[in-house]
DNA sequence: ACTGGCACTCCGCAGGGCAGAGTGCCAGCC
DNA sequence: GGCTGGCACTCTGCCCTGCGGAGTGCCAGT
């Protein structure tokens, strides 16, 4: 009904006003910046009505109204239309992004523009090796008893161990075992690749048997092992942007969740490249982001996702644009990554 | 003189005092916390004569003293004893970094680990590359314009470029090109390998003659330019912990200084390893490290200094117990990275 | 040279009053 | 039935004031 429709009006205009400028919003100042077509005491009538239904609040009496977090969720699922980017921040990815040299060096340059994008926090995950394939194994012999095994993916990231070798190792073993290892694995994903160590075992010649037991296990220890996924982190400084109120309390707990990756990652991992996912203060699993709204996207090459990256921020964030951003960065990370 | 003993004994009960209490300390509690033996009045008058001599100041007329940059300094400079860790810090210390299974997990847990010792933001350097020693030199064929060139150092950091190469390579080409490369700089310093280029390519059979140019010209290029220093940063949560007093206005100045990796890494990257280095307020080259201190000093093995580590704080931070545990994580780091 | 005493200054905090913003409700109007 | 203008009410934020406390500087005395 005409009613209702309204009445989302009225919400979106709260949260747009809130967002932009901090400050409880009440009616009169609704019906003078959005043309309503109805005055503040209609608005009033409406606004008394989203409140019954939990989609805003106000802080105390006689203040304006403020969304909640379920006003924000509504917002984002219904009410905010796609943002594109503007035509500069277009050509500021290209231009930030190109000249990278390596992968640690397009993720800082991803996570430092994303976050002066949103100006909120943002947060890079590497790309997840089991994700990836295997481009090279290299072996460097380190002593008679230690070997440094190195591992490149495909998407740039390099992995290294030492194994200490229980027996003396030769020079031509570690070739032998090179050229064993890169055949069986180059081009292998690396979740695949664990479960063929056995069969490797069983296949080596006899002399090596033991040397690939040995290496196998290592590399299966590092490379399928959870925790080995690391997470670049920027634009930290935002968090003491916008008013005290912004958090309850203190920032303390959000940097200390940003330092502990495993929250965050566990968030902003689990996605997939096409569709962005946002994370609304209470609905955060962990207590130190209630309070905070997390925006995040998977990124890739094609279908597959590598990683994931986003940015943090207050509930109170410009949902939209913030959307926008975080997907445009993905989708052009998940074109370097692929050229490389 | 006796005199003079006394006024220096004040001033170090003074800093010691602010730091613990963070409330401007006056005669009376003075008399009552430390035995200096006389009465508060007379602690008065040495109080003049310091705030005179410019090592205190009051914040207004009736509140305690506080020290000064000048106070601390003469405090770090003459006063403060080396404070020994104890045993359990210590063995805390071995437990954390122990267990690490690579260069980046080492510095993680240094960083973590220092963090948590002094309660103020940690900063660890990754080695620096042209003061290490290369240890191998893989290349991989990406395509047949295309060379992954990976180099790896003493020190166990890994570095990657992708090398466009003008001519079609083969992979025997490759092969040739490795073993050339390799027996050239294996065990060479970088900051020398970069001046033997030239006598390589003008050395090398011509076939690979511009091979080596290209590949030598990346190598260097990746190797000595400056910029090339990565940092790691943890604790920045303890930014939060004092009293909102502790940093002149926000804290946002200094977050942002944390990110921009150069503005500390100019402070920690010139130390070494024998003497710990502490820069006080306004002696910070660098407008928005005024109002904090830096505590940082070398790490590495012998003599030869690899980088640098430190902690950033308030300049009313507990100098002593912060300048033992730098010194003695930088020590642990120096021997784990001679080790590996 | 040190000490006790004393007057003085200034901060921090609580209380009271006041303007402003915003609401809820009600009666009237289309 | 829904919208509107008007009105009384409530609550915050701010300023001002007054007061206790902490700490100082100075002076006279030992």
């Amino acid at each position: 009904m005409a009613h209702d429709d309204r009445r989302l009006q009225v919400l979106r205009a709260i949260v747009q006003d809130y967002v932009s400028t901090n400050d409880p919003v009440g009616s009169k100042a609704l019906a003078a910046r959005h043309d309503l077509g109805v005055s503040p005491a209609t608005i009033r009538n409406d606004m008394a009505v989203l409140e019954e239904e939990g989609y805003i609040t106000q802080p105390h009496t006689s203040a304006g109204r403020v969304p909640t977090d379920k006003g924000y969720r509504f917002f984002v699922d219904r009410l905010s239309a796609v943002k594109p980017l503007s035509v500069a921040e277009r050509r500021a990815i290209e231009k930030f992004l190109d000249g990278a040299v390596d992968l640690h060096d397009v993720l800082g340059r991803s996570v430092r523009l994303l976050a002066q994008l949103t100006r909120q926090v943002a947060v890079v995950q590497y790309p997840t090796l089991s994700r990836s394939a295997v481009r090279h194994l290299e072996l460097v012999h380190l002593g008679p008893h230690r070997l440094l095994v190195v591992l490149i993916t495909d998407t740039g990231r390099v992995e290294q161990r030492v194994v200490e070798c229980p027996a003396e190792v030769g020079a031509e073993a570690v070739a032998e075992l090179r050229t064993l290892l890169n055949s069986a694995f180059v081009g292998a994903k690396l979740a695949e690749a664990s479960s063929t160590v056995p069969d490797l075992v069983e296949n080596a010649p006899p002399h090596l048997r033991a040397l690939v037991a040995t290496v196998g296990a290592t590399l299966v220890e590092t490379l399928v092992e959870p925790g080995e996924d690391r997470l670049v982190v920027g634009g930290t400084a935002n968090l003491t942007r916008g008013s005290a109120l912004d958090f309850p309390g203190t920032v303390r707990p959000l940097l200390e969740a940003l330092e502990e990756q495993v929250i965050v990652l566990r968030l902003i991992g689990e996605v997939d490249p096409s569709t962005v996912f946002v994370s609304i203060g209470e609905e955060n699993a962990h207590e130190a982001l209630t309070g905070a709204s997390v925006v995040s996207v998977g990124y890739g090459s094609g279908d597959r996702a590598l990683g994931g990256l986003g940015v943090v921020g207050p509930t109170r964030m410009d949902y939209a644009g913030n959307m926008a951003a975080v997907r445009a960065v993905a989708r052009y990370v998940g074109q370097l990554l692929a050229e490389s």
